[in-house]
DNA sequence: GCGACAG
DNA sequence: ATCTTGTCGC
């Protein structure tokens, strides 16, 4: 893949406030992608050298049958620190690496990470989509902000994310007795279709395929 | 001022 | 994220 779009990559958090906070407003939240879709992508990060090296490992799947087409990897010298609220500015250069290399262009992609459940609505998976100007889904194994009611335990289950009164997400249980997973748009990709796009990326773990096999790339080295 | 805090 | 064995439960 080629992209044309970047910024200047911040050093201080002040300088990434500022990116974000100029960025959010370009987010788009309605679904703008090409369907039906075809292939999916999924993209994790793994590091090495005490944190030193930044791998980013990027997996094209077939949908809706999940077969691997192609996969990548990319390496580079780590250049932001881990602060909650800023994860894609240490991420997404060496994911924009990874995605380079892919000659198979995915028509949606599931990052690792909030969408726009995030405290400036710029999380990772929104960042990226803006960047590379692709739809693109927030799937977190964790919380970031928001709020929310207890779900049933059931798979399909799910529960608004709300935070500051919007709903920016959706909390949803993938597997039943497991928990749940943090979903939430990315860039051109309404909530609803990001919650059926991730549940049909679901086989029977708690993480959709995309993930699972994205992880094991970036940590198998 | 005191917690919370994606990966 | 990463360091790590066995162990509890379906």
């Amino acid at each position: 893949m080629k992209f044309n779009r970047d910024h200047a990559w911040p050093s201080t958090l002040e300088e990434a406030i500022v990116i974000q906070e100029t960025l959010r407003d370009q987010v788009i939240t309605e679904d703008q992608l090409q369907e039906p879709i075809q292939y999916v992508a999924g993209v994790d990060m793994g590091f090495e050298a005490d944190g030193t090296i930044s791998r980013a490992a990027v997996v094209v799947l077939s949908f809706p049958d999940l077969q691997v087409i192609e996969t990548s990897l990319a390496h580079r010298p780590t250049t932001f620190p881990y602060v909650p609220g800023f994860l894609s500015f240490r991420e997404i250069p060496a994911v924009l690496n990874a995605l380079e290399k892919i000659k198979t262009t995915p028509d949606i992609i599931l990052c690792d990470g909030q969408g726009i459940a995030h405290p400036r609505g710029l999380g990772i998976a929104s960042h990226l989509g803006l960047l590379i100007d692709m739809p693109t889904i927030g799937v977190a194994k964790s919380r970031l902000v928001g709020k929310y009611e207890e779900l049933s335990e059931t798979k399909g289950s799910k529960q608004p994310l709300v935070y500051k009164g919007e709903t920016v997400g959706a909390v949803l249980r993938t597997r039943t007795g497991v928990k749940p997973l943090y979903i939430s748009s990315g860039h051109r990709v309404s909530l609803p279709t990001a919650i059926n796009y991730v549940l049909r990326c679901i086989t029977k773990y708690r993480l959709p395929e995309t993930t699972r096999i994205a992880d094991k790339l970036a940590s198998a080295k």
